[in-house]
DNA sequence: GAAACTCATGTCATCGATGACATGAGTTTC
DNA sequence: GAAACTCATGTCATCGATGACATGAGTTTC
């Protein structure tokens, strides 16, 4: 690999001028530049980073650390951190922190000590106080839970509202008995959006059952399940709030299995081809991209001013975005039968 | 930040003895690695990833540069990367390339300059002989499309092989009309899987038909679009052979529309609920966590064993995945229509 | 003409960890 | 007892780029 020096040698001069050079520092005379700009050519002399990032103790990556790089959500969500960084030539070291709360601080720590210039994470433990020796070193933000334990930068989607404006939505549509499927409440999300369920049902004069909240799944299959159990109940619900869109990807075959698409579905979260299952189902649109842009932004802007105040907590808003799969309870399945379909 | 000097100063002995502490070198008496090992943990010490990289000259980083991060199937394959990477203590960096092929090379040498130890490409250009410099500084592996003007290992699916059964599929069902969509021909995958198709048809004796090639799709809505010409025609089409997952979450929605889901769908790749669609969708499955896997384990291998010989030319074979959408074309519309149906 | 200033270039220490080698004490071999 | 060996510890150069500062030539100011 050619190095400054090689170059030097080459256009004889320093490497320090050739560094100038490279760093469009004016202290340099067209001649000089000229003769240091052809030998970089002719070696094709690419900076190394490393020793760059190593002396300036500056560095131009952004960690990024969720539950699963795969997961459509936190996928756009890191694509949305990733043009964010670009756009101020950094780049993104990824990492899936799986779901196991005990292997967050070890997996944390294995992307930290490789000198980032920020971290962005969507946490899966319970206490995040470890982090507390490296807020000195870069800025912190959290995105889909609030830290524990740490005093740090968050945006969060509105669990609360979004869950409360959901079960509204299926009030609304004539329904009563409104199970909830989803994560166990030690999840702070799904507790929020249990909270939202039950403020939705209070504010409709409606009283929660103990029997509809269903939650305590791990995983889309888990939810699968608790919906046949929810279905075989003497006084089944009509309709479902999922509390997440991984489990929403479980709850929907599942319905779709029992013959039992007349039951109303709404999830928090969108997911892929939502908008043309059958029936589409609607959604409480998290819009991840944003939120990993406005999470990038605030690392840069903290790196770029580290002194200045930035409002820390912050909950984004979630939009429903209505589509097939709440039609009301009253309509009886008899009824729509006879709506005109086009055969398979 | 604590360095192994300051280590060092606290437990009375050198740098070096805290890095031999650190790296279990045995040449440190009991006594003395004790007091080392108190003094780390007073300091909390963590060592500097980035110096450390710098000294060795080996860098634990995988480059990992894809159309686009938020894809699934890409997503899918850097989970597989990123699992096999950290088997070895590897994190993983990531780049979405677009889909403009001019600004690959840019892009790339954004990430190769960060002293990344393996790349792992799918490219979107149709050169990659600006590669060529890098290859004695760490191994370079391609996935998805071979590699053009560059000798190096690659990792791809049997987009032939995928795309003849695909059409045999729907030929063993009844279709006599058969059209693809997808991509630009430019595209290499695009070619070989029109290649494959064309070749199902000459076996089955049938001739391909210009307008049923409906290939030069840039994105889901442009292939949305084609679906909606195609149909249009006079002696349209009974069935479509899509020739990228991408671009078969624009045709079926757009079939859908139509209200012409009696037309057979096959997607070459799978996406997410293509299962729970109705039609579920039949595709050729490419197993992107696979592919991400081996590309990965073979730089691994490579940097474990720079000189030992690996056969560089991989074709994974792909999997049919039959499900609802390639039912015959003999059975008519008005006679499915008598099917029992649980109602919406 | 001397002092002050400006400009272009170079030297050298630095970033934090580690490889190469030196060193001295203690032990073993002849 | 001298030479060879082993072990534990330390010194110092190194990785490649850049900040801090020095230096000398030329120009400007008084």
């Amino acid at each position: 690999m050619t190095t400054m020096q090689d170059v030097a040698t080459r256009a004889g001069v320093s490497a320090k001028t050739v560094s100038r050079v490279f760093n469009d520092d004016p202290h340099v005379t067209e001649d000089t530049r000229e003769r240091v700009q052809s030998a970089m050519r002719e070696l094709k002399y690419v900076p190394n980073m490393l020793a760059r990032t190593f002396r300036e103790g500056k560095s131009a990556v952004i960690g990024i650390a969720v539950p699963d790089v795969a997961d459509p959500f936190f996928a756009a969500v890191t694509k949305g951190i990733e043009l964010a960084a670009r756009e101020h030539d950094m780049a993104i070291v990824v990492t899936s922190l799986g779901d196991n709360p005990a292997l967050e601080q070890s997996i944390i720590e294995t992307t930290v000590r490789r000198q980032i210039g920020g971290l962005i994470i969507a946490p899966i433990a319970a206490d995040q106080s470890y982090l507390a020796r490296w807020q000195d070193s870069f800025p912190i933000v959290f995105i889909d839970r609030i830290p524990t334990k740490l005093h740090a930068d968050y945006f969060v989607e509105d669990d609360f509202g979004g869950a409360f404006e959901a079960t509204k939505h299926l009030i609304a549509h004539g329904h009563r008995r409104i199970a909830i499927v989803g994560d166990s409440t030690e999840v702070p999300t799904t507790k929020l959006r249990l909270e939202g369920y039950l403020a939705a049902l209070a504010d409709a004069g409606l009283k929660s059952e103990h029997e509809l909240i269903a939650l305590g799944s791990r995983d889309a299959d888990a939810a699968a399940h608790v919906c046949k159990t929810l279905l075989a109940l003497p006084d089944a619900p009509t309709a479902i709030f999922s509390s997440n869109a991984r489990f929403s990807t479980g709850v929907f075959p599942a319905l779709q299995a029992l013959n039992r698409t007349d039951i109303a579905l709404i999830s928090f979260g969108d997911f892929p081809m939502a908008d043309v299952l059958q029936p589409s189902v609607s959604v409480i649109d998290q819009n991840p991209r944003h939120v990993g842009r406005v999470a990038a932004e605030r690392i840069l802007a903290r790196i770029a001013a580290p002194t200045k105040k930035f409002r820390r907590k912050n909950v984004i808003p979630v939009k429903l975005i209505e589509r097939q799969s709440c039609q009301g309870a009253a309509v009886s399945p008899s009824q729509s039968s006879t709506t005109p379909r086009s055969s398979r």
